[in-house]
RNA sequence: GGGCGAGUAGCUCAGUUGGUUAGAGCGCCUGCUUUACACGCAGGAUGUCGGCGGUUCGAGUCCGUCCUCGCCCACCA
């Protein structure tokens, strides 16, 4: 037997465990015919940088409920990966490369750049995945994937196949956010809100020719003069009084019903409103009916004469009452197009690159936005057309990657209809579980309602509550088109060809590709100038039919690239070409759940070297089948709609299925000021750092411990200074030159907590909270150790419970009771209060009682094998219930617990395993439970506490044995007797003692009263306090008694409570008074000195 | 503006369908090199359950209202 250290060293265990784990493939899942399997897919982490402790928690969670499932005879996969993260990854990479040597990404060129983003990707997926091992994540890592490794991108290339054949991917013009930076569009939520001092511009467009009576020019406010060039009309509410009107109503109720405090902003917007009645009003009456006759407007700078619509977006209440509307770059605005088609147009006067276009003018066409602000404004204000100017706070949209400002811009995008279809969506096609939804949006909607199956009776549920099941539900509700291109050169490029093809050339090349259109792996669409969207046939009976029709735009899809490689030339001479956008990165990672599998073929999915195969091998079916749907879905709330829903819609569409049944939604962890960890705050902190200093399994535990509800985990995080070696706390500490620098209070100078800024010197953050981890890993290494220490030549025998000593049967009472608790807790998603059932059994009670109570019989010859047999077998349990938690060392103790006591168990041998990672989760012992022996323990518990008390209040020296005389009723002596007098002698020190019903003499004795059993301890003395003690006690239990008295006194309590909880007051009262005699027994006899 | 959540011991958090004296860990106080563990053991102190009102025999728990904090969504010419 290997000696075990006294204090617990996790940088020698941990590795140990890890290899042990490797070397036995105990993370590998295959298929396999009978088994049932548990599958979570990791939510991956993108290859933007290394991982922190918001994705720790998450995935200690997984492993927690992989390692649990596996245990529990599953054939548990956890399927590991990464993500290529588009934007995120091409942005970290160009800005690296432009600082570090100065180039853009178009000094490089496209190949070379996707080159560069390839190594870092190479880099960090192997940090990150150290870190994970670090952590003990038992990912099936010969199954590791990433979104853009062969095997996924056939399966983006084939979803997206079938959506665009399905008539559900379409090309549209939309107002995007455009990130000018970046050149890309940028999808809403990577964006984010910033505050910017700007102002308000009050233009002033002349009215052409104005009448008597009406105004000569129509003044419209903006913040973004520039995009005036770009103004098509100016827009008027269609009945501003009543508009008006509606508005003062509506400010009215508000004062009625706003607070005292808010009472004189809510006066003061009334008194505005009934102000612009007089002020603006009649001057919008009288724009309205210019507008009905058509009147025009000359937009100056442009010299362009514009309509005045009538449109509802134009509010009376605000501004002038007239609004500029610039389709192109305004969302409302383009909405406002949207109803006015027919009446304006829509010019984009910017670039991509945020300088402005020809259609601007030539002023201003190639000045940047800015430029082109100050320029507008300055020649507004020579021409005497600039009203006014407000300097003006501006919340602006900033794109979260480049970190500058975002435009609106109208351009060409792909877009996934999400909404209802006529005829519905054809969901699973080809599989046994096709059905017919209305919609893609729709379809992910009724797989979480409670009265939805699928074909093979799964559904999605929430956990722990289904409160994120309604942000999920109102997302998808919106069923709002998904913009899926994005202008980058990072990431799955969309698979069409497209180009506009003139009349002459289709006619010729009809015959020549018309053999490859009806081919089923080939999808095409014609868009004709008049808005037609045909197939290829409908589209070339529409050319011959009509002549007018001068040309097409042509889009191709090809399911699969070799033929696409074949028919390219062709393509290409037809003047088709690529298209150059690649797809949003959630298009892949949409598909994680089933790509990873080898969807859409597991026979034929290309593997990367070395990895599992996922095709059938002999009777075992092949992973896809096996192994889809999954079962749980482990993630923060922040990425229900982003991520989750759209797995389930294209698990739905592929498949048929959904593609987890549970999403169990985790804590967020924030840091000490209570802001979410995030790698872009700077204030994420490497779980590896936590790992160094407390080890792993004191960093999953606390991470356990954390999980309770939703409820988000405050993490406050210190580092020592590296210049004075004292604690700074990071919530107070100021920040250096980046968010990842902070400095010294002490010296001022600046260290980093990340190591990502040369020439600082790097401080390792750590946490004061991880020292409980540590600590009870170190109990628990302690306590296995001492168990060690007394297991040699332990027996195995089967032995009838009849035939175990008290504390025996009392243990594994305990154990079974607490193995069903974690049981359930873990069942109800709730790691923390599982842990702690866990926790409380192994401390309270094995620790401080149990193994406290057994050491006697450790050390007698006649006793000890039992001891040892019994002592065995709760470590065992304990280590395996504990597994799932810290793994690592209870890893290391199961071998160390296994060369000494090869069998353990009680009425039976337990089933044993190797490694404790493949052990038999502990079953449930209903046997076990003994009632009567816990009672026995109970009073024991309490008699021994109060002896202590004795004994701490007199400062008796632990060595010093005291006698102990308990005075106590016939029945209680009777459960007191013999074993439990015993376990009490043990467990207080006691030099003796004595069960009697009679008080003994003298009052020199120190005393307490538990129930009905008084405690007299002989020997020490103050009767003086022993009297004022036992008077406040008296005291405290009259006052409880009186409470009760009234209680049950109360006609309305005895009539209306339940009669067991009437009847549990009554019992109590008892007990109380009982109590109370006892204690007044004990001042008696307190007196007798006297 | 719409929605969701939180407020319990000095700190971080539990507290099941209302029902004994509201709990844990950390911290604090006292004592202890008790033969596994001082990262430990034994003992102890600590609460206007955010405020007010209501329902009820009974409220930390249910309802109303107000205050404070956080998150999500929408909008901002």
């Amino acid at each position: 037997m290997t000696e075990l250290s006294k204090q617990y060293d996790p940088r020698t265990v941990e590795p140990r465990s890890t290899e042990r784990w490797l070397e036995a493939k105990a993370f590998a899942a295959a298929p396999k015919a009978g088994v049932t399997p548990y599958v979570i897919m990791m939510p991956l982490p993108n290859v933007t940088g290394a991982l922190h402790m918001g994705h720790a928690i998450d995935n200690v969670m997984q492993d927690l409920l992989i390692r649990w499932h596996r245990m529990m005879g599953d054939n548990a996969l956890w399927m590991a990966g990464t993500d290529h993260a588009g934007i995120g990854t091409q942005a970290v990479v160009e800005k690296r490369l432009f600082e570090l040597e100065g180039k853009t990404r178009h000094d490089l060129g496209r190949e070379a750049l996707v080159q560069r983003i390839w190594e870092w990707k190479g880099q960090y997926q192997e940090r990150i995945v150290r870190q994970q091992q670090a952590m003990g994540c038992s990912c099936d890592w010969d199954r590791q994937r990433f979104t853009m490794d062969a095997m996924c991108a056939r399966s983006v290339r084939r979803m997206f196949f079938a959506m665009f054949r399905d008539g559900l991917i379409y090309q549209g013009h939309r107002l995007v956010n455009w990130d000018c930076q970046l050149q890309t569009a940028v999808a809403d939520d990577e964006l984010y809100k910033k505050a910017v001092q700007g102002h308000f511009w009050h233009l002033r467009y002349p009215v052409i020719d104005p009448q008597p009576g009406e105004p000569t020019h129509i003044v419209v406010a903006t913040t973004r003069p520039e995009t005036m060039l770009g103004d098509t009309a100016v827009a008027c509410h269609p009945d501003p009084a009543a508009a008006l009107t509606a508005a003062t109503e509506q400010a009215r109720a508000k004062l009625d019903a706003a607070p005292a405090k808010e009472r004189d902003e809510a006066a003061a917007e009334l008194e505005r409103l009934q102000e612009r009645a007089k002020t603006h009003l009649p001057q919008l009456q009288t724009i309205a009916a210019m507008a009905r006759n058509g009147r025009q407007i000359m937009l100056p700078l442009q010299e362009r004469t514009i309509p005045i619509l009538l449109d509802e977006w134009a509010k009376p209440e605000l501004g002038s009452g007239c609004v500029k509307i610039t389709p192109a770059h305004d969302p409302n605005d383009y909405d406002v197009w949207q109803r006015h088609r027919d009446e304006i147009d829509a010019i984009n006067v910017l670039e991509a690159d945020g300088k402005m276009s020809a259609a601007a003018g030539a002023d201003y066409a190639g000045l940047d936005r800015f430029a082109a602000r100050k320029r507008v404004v300055a020649d507004l204000d020579a021409r005497g057309l600039l009203d006014r100017v407000e300097d003006r706070t501006i919340e602006i949209d900033h794109s979260d990657r480049s970190k500058t400002i975002i435009e609106p811009l109208l351009s060409k995008q792909w877009f996934v209809r999400m909404g209802d279809v006529e005829g519905g969506v054809l969901m699973g096609r080809g599989t046994e579980r096709e059905f017919r939804a209305p919609g893609l949006a729709q379809a992910a909607i009724d797989a979480c309602d409670p009265s939805w199956r699928s074909a093979s009776g799964r559904q999605v549920a929430f956990h722990p509550d289904d409160r994120y099941r309604r942000t999920y539900i109102a997302w998808l509700a919106e069923k709002r088109d998904w913009c899926i291109s994005r202008q980058l050169w990072w990431g799955h490029q969309i698979p069409v060809w497209r180009g506009e093809v003139q009349r002459q050339q289709l006619l010729i090349l009809e015959g020549l590709v018309q053999p490859w259109l009806s081919r089923d792996d080939v999808t095409a669409w014609l868009a004709l100038p008049d808005g037609r969207r045909l197939e290829p046939t409908a589209a070339f009976a529409a050319l011959r039919e009509d002549e007018s029709i001068a040309r097409a735009d042509v889009l191709v899809c090809f399911r699969d690239e070799g033929p696409e490689a074949e028919v390219a030339p062709m393509l290409r001479a037809a003047g088709l070409e690529p298209d150059p956008d690649v797809l949003d990165t959630w298009f892949s990672s949409a598909l994680w759940p089933h790509s990873t599998l080898g969807w859409p073929d597991p026979a034929t999915a290309e593997l990367d070297p070395g990895q599992s195969p996922v095709a059938a091998i002999g009777d075992a079916p092949d992973c896809l089948s096996y192994f889809y749907p999954g079962s749980c879905l482990v993630t923060a709330r922040d990425i229900i709609t982003l991520w989750v829903a759209r797995m389930v819609l294209a698990g739905l569409y592929n498949l048929g299925d959904v593609p987890f049944t549970d999403v169990f939604i985790h804590a967020n962890i924030l840091d000490g000021k209570g802001e979410r960890m995030s790698k872009s705050k700077g204030n994420g902190i490497d779980p590896v750092d936590i790992i160094e200093r407390y080890g792993a399994d004191a960093m999953r535990y606390v991470l356990c411990e954390l999980q309770t509800g939703t409820q988000d985990v405050k993490l406050p995080v210190q580092v020592d200074s590296p210049f004075s070696n004292q604690p700074v706390d990071l919530a107070k500490a100021k920040h250096g030159r980046s968010i990842f620098t902070y400095l010294c209070p002490e010296t001022g100078k600046e260290f980093d907590v990340i190591g990502t800024v040369d020439g600082v010197p790097k401080a390792n953050p750590y946490s004061e909270r991880f020292e409980i981890g540590r600590n009870f890993c170190n109990k628990l290494w302690n306590s296995a150790r001492f168990a060690l220490l007394n297991l040699e030549g332990v027996p195995f025998a089967p032995r009838a419970r009849a035939d175990l000593a008290l504390e025996d049967r009392w243990i594994l009472s305990r154990l079974s009771r607490a193995r069903d608790e974690v049981q359930r807790q873990l069942e109800a998603y709730n790691p923390s209060a599982a842990l702690n059932a866990a926790r409380d059994f192994f401390w309270n009670e094995l620790c401080d009682w149990y193994l406290e109570l057994i050491k006697p019989r450790l050390r007698d010859g006649a006793e000890r094998g039992q001891a040892q047999q019994l002592l065995a077998t709760v470590l065992d349990q304990i280590l395996r219930l504990l597994h799932p938690f810290v793994p690592f060392v209870t890893e290391e103790i199961w071998g160390q617990l296994r060369a000494a006591a090869p069998t353990r168990g009680v009425d039976r041998a337990l089933p044993d395993a190797e490694l404790v990672i493949r052990a038999a989760w502990p079953e449930a012992r209903p046997d076990w439970v003994d009632a009567d022996a816990e009672r026995t323990l109970e009073q024991v518990h309490d008699v021994v506490t109060a002896a202590r008390e004795i004994r701490a209040r007199y400062q008796v020296a632990p060595s010093q044995r005291v006698p102990v005389v308990l005075v106590a009723p016939a029945d209680r002596r009777a459960t007191l007797e013999g074993a439990a007098t015993t376990l009490i002698g043990r467990m207080c020190g006691a030099e003796s003692v004595e069960l009697t019903d009679q008080a003994p003499r003298g009052k020199d004795a120190a005393t307490a009263v538990v129930g009905d059993v008084e405690i007299f301890v002989p020997g020490v003395v103050d009767v003086e306090a022993e009297r004022r003690k036992l008077e406040k006690q008296r005291e405290q239990l009259t006052a409880r008694i009186g409470g009760i008295d009234k209680k049950l006194a109360n006609e309305g309590f005895v009539a209306k409570a339940p009669p067991a909880v009437v009847e549990r007051e009554r019992q109590n009262l008892a007990g109380l008074r009982t109590q109370l005699e006892a204690l007044e027994e004990t001042l008696r006899a307190l007196g007798d000195g006297d």
